[in-house]
DNA sequence: GTCTATAGGCTGATAGAC
DNA sequence: GTCTATCAGCCTATAGAC
C-alpha cells in the first residue's frame, strides 16, 4: 500500500519528540533534560533527535518555533480587530490560554528562556517574543488613546500582564505536587477560572478614571 | 594576631560562593551552572563548594534558605500589622523588592524552582514558599473582610500578585540584552518605577466596588 | 527512517598535600 | 581552610547495519 491518507510514521516520530521535549524541557530546563530521557519519553530512539532536528538544540528551537507560530498569527490578527481595547485585551488573554492548551509546557519553556536572557534563542525565535510585546503594546496604547484605559506605562503594563498570565500556567506543576502532598487544598483552580479572574483583574486595573459615558460640561 | 573584629577568610569564601551561585543558578538553572563556573565566578577553588556546603545541592539550598529567611521574617511581621489591607499589600510589594535588592538573582531562582515543581527543594526550603502564600492570603482575606477589597478569590489573586512581581525582576536580563542589541529602547524601567506601577495596579484591581466612604441612602 | 554501539568531552566529587 | 590532581559516570553526537 502506498499510504495515501495516513500520516507517515516519521511524522509521528517528530510529533512525539516535540511533545516529550516540551514536557521535559519545561520541567527540567534545557540542561536538565537529557536527550536520552526525551527519546525514552517519546518512545523513540535517541538518534532520531539528531536525524529530525539536527541535535538537542534544534529540537528545542523547533518546539518554540512550531508552537509560537500559529498562536502568534492569531495574536497579530488582533491588530486588525476594531473592537475597543478592553475587549481585545480579553481576547489576548484567551488566545494565550488556548496556546497553552495545545502545548502545556510552553509557558514554562518561555519563562525559562526569558530567565536566561534568551541563551538558547536564535534569530528565528527571538522575533516571537518581540511580536507578543508589540501586540500587547498596540492594545494598551490604543486603549489609552480611545480613553477606555487610564494613562498607564505600556511597557510596565505589558510586564504585569504577561507575568500574571504565564505564572499561573507555569506554576501548575508545583501546585499539583503540593496538593498531592496535602500542603494545599486538593481542589486546584482550573485554567478557565484563572483566565476569567485575570481578565477581570486587568480590566479593573486599567480602567480609565472617568468612564466618559456622557459629554462633560466645563464647570 | 587573633583576628577579633575582622571577618574570617572562610566567611568571605562562603559569601562569594553564595553570590556567584545565585547569579549563575539564576541565569542558567541548576544543571546549567557547573560547579566549575561557580567556583571561577567566586574566585575560589572548586573543592570549597564541597567543603562549605557539602556539594552543589547544598549550596543551592543554602542560597534559598539564607536569602529567604530574613525577608520572610519581615513579611510575617505584616501579619501583626494593624493598618488596612491595601497599605499592607503595598508594604508586601516593597519588601519583596528589597529582598531582590539584596540578592538580585533570587526571583529567577524561585521561578525556576517553581517551574520544576520544586525538584531541588527539601523539607527545610519548602516551608518558605508556603509562608509567602500564607502571608498574602492573610492580607487579601483581611481586605475582603474589612471591605476595602472586593470579593476576589485569594488563591487566584495571590498568583496574579506574585506572578506580576517576580516576572519583572526575573526578566531584567532579557530586557537588558534586547536593549544592548537595539531591539528595545535603551531606557529600561527601574525597579522603583515598576514597584510603584504595580502597587497602583493591584490597588485598583482589588478595590471594593463601593468605597463605603459615606452611608448610602436607599433610592 | 530507524536502531545499535561507541567515541570523546565534560561534570561533580574527593583524597591527600600543604 | 585551601588547593591540586584524578576518576568514575553521564552526556551528546554519529557511523554504519538494517
Amino acid at each position: 500500500m502506498k499510504s495515501i491518507g495516513l500520516k507517515k510514521k516519521s511524522e509521528a516520530t517528530r510529533e512525539a519528540l516535540l511533545a516529550a521535549g516540551t514536557r521535559l524541557f519545561a520541567e527540567r530546563g534545557f540542561d536538565g533534560a537529557s536527550v536520552d530521557a526525551i527519546a525514552r519519553g517519546a518512545k523513540v530512539n535517541k538518534a532520531m533527535i539528531s536525524y529530525h532536528f539536527r541535535g538537542k538544540d534544534g529540537l528545542y528551537r523547533a518546539i518554540l518555533a512550531e508552537t509560537f507560530e500559529p498562536t502568534l498569527k492569531r495574536i497579530e490578527g488582533l491588530k486588525a480587530d476594531s473592537r475597543p481595547a478592553p475587549e481585545r485585551l480579553k481576547t489576548f488573554v484567551s488566545l494565550f490560554a488556548e496556546m497553552v492548551d495545545h502545548r502545556p509546557g510552553l509557558p514554562a519553556m518561555i519563562l525559562r528562556e526569558v530567565l536566561s536572557g534568551g541563551h538558547h534563542l536564535d534569530e528565528r525565535t527571538i522575533p516571537y517574543f518581540l511580536a507578543v510585546l508589540a501586540a500587547v503594546q498596540q492594545i494598551v496604547k490604543g486603549g489609552i488613546r480611545e480613553r477606555s484605559f487610564r494613562r498607564v506605562d505600556p511597557i510596565l503594563t505589558h510586564i504585569s500582564l504577561i507575568g500574571g498570565l504565564v505564572f499561573f500556567f507555569a506554576t501548575q506543576p508545583l501546585r499539583e505536587r503540593f496538593a498531592r502532598e496535602g500542603r494545599l487544598p486538593v481542589r486546584l483552580p482550573a485554567s478557565a477560572a484563572y483566565v476569567a479572574h485575570f481578565q477581570n483583574l486587568m480590566s479593573r486595573a486599567l480602567q480609565a478614571d472617568e468612564p466618559l459615558k456622557t459629554v462633560r460640561k466645563r464647570r
